[in-house]
DNA sequence: GTTAAGATCTGCT
DNA sequence: GCAGATCTTAACG
């Protein structure tokens, strides 16, 4: 997925970004994935065909996943960071005011959804088809290494090295470390 | 430079 | 009720 390009489609726009980060949640033991509990409402396209968007939302964010394996393996990649290479004005109206940086326009899985217009109207559309209103082609050369870590911003399985970029890009994401709660002392 | 709070949808306990 | 694959702003050192 990386180095691959997303195309947006929107109101006579077109905005693409190169993918330069992105995080793979497993079809089993990998209790950070949404399929973990089984299927619900909210994520049951993962369970259907790969090459669909499975965009969720978290308090006022989407992300964006792509679904993988199919068959019955609810396995998805969500995609954290882009670099915008065509659309960045309007990408910056859609941001808002207060961004700086082209390298912060897309530099988060809510950021990135934002800077393209992806929520809820976008679920289970087809990204293979050039047709969709959404679409991953893919890139030019793999001239670039890749570095692997640990997920972001989860709580559980938060070891497993699934987290994917573009080694040196300054277009992928720099998260706060969460802070970790107090625990009490009643439970040391 | 860091930290805390707030916005606010879905699904589980 | 509450926690979560987030982001921005405001307050502080």
């Amino acid at each position: 997925m990386l180095g691959n390009l997303l195309i947006r489609q929107i109101r006579g726009e077109l905005l693409v970004g190169k993918i330069v980060e992105t995080e793979a949640y497993l079809a089993s033991d990998d209790a950070a994935a949404h399929n973990a509990a089984g299927r619900t409402k909210r994520n049951h396209i993962l369970f259907g065909e790969p090459g669909r968007s499975y965009v969720y939302q978290l308090r006022h964010h989407h992300l964006l996943n792509v679904v993988t394996e199919g068959e019955y393996r609810p396995s998805c990649v969500l995609l954290r960071a882009a670099e915008p290479m065509r659309g960045v004005e309007y990408m910056r109206l859609l941001r808002g005011p207060h961004i700086s940086a082209d390298t912060q326009l897309m530099s988060g899985p809510g950021k990135l959804c934002k800077a393209m217009e992806i929520d809820l109207a976008l679920y289970g559309i087809d990204l293979t088809s050039a047709t969709s209103p959404l679409t991953i082609a893919q890139g030019e050369g793999r001239d670039f290494q890749i570095e692997v870590t640990t997920r972001i911003g989860i709580t559980k399985a938060v070891d497993k090295p699934l987290r994917f970029l573009i080694k040196d890009n300054a277009f992928v994401s720099h998260p706060k470390v969460r802070r970790p709660r107090n625990i009490s002392t009643a439970n040391l």
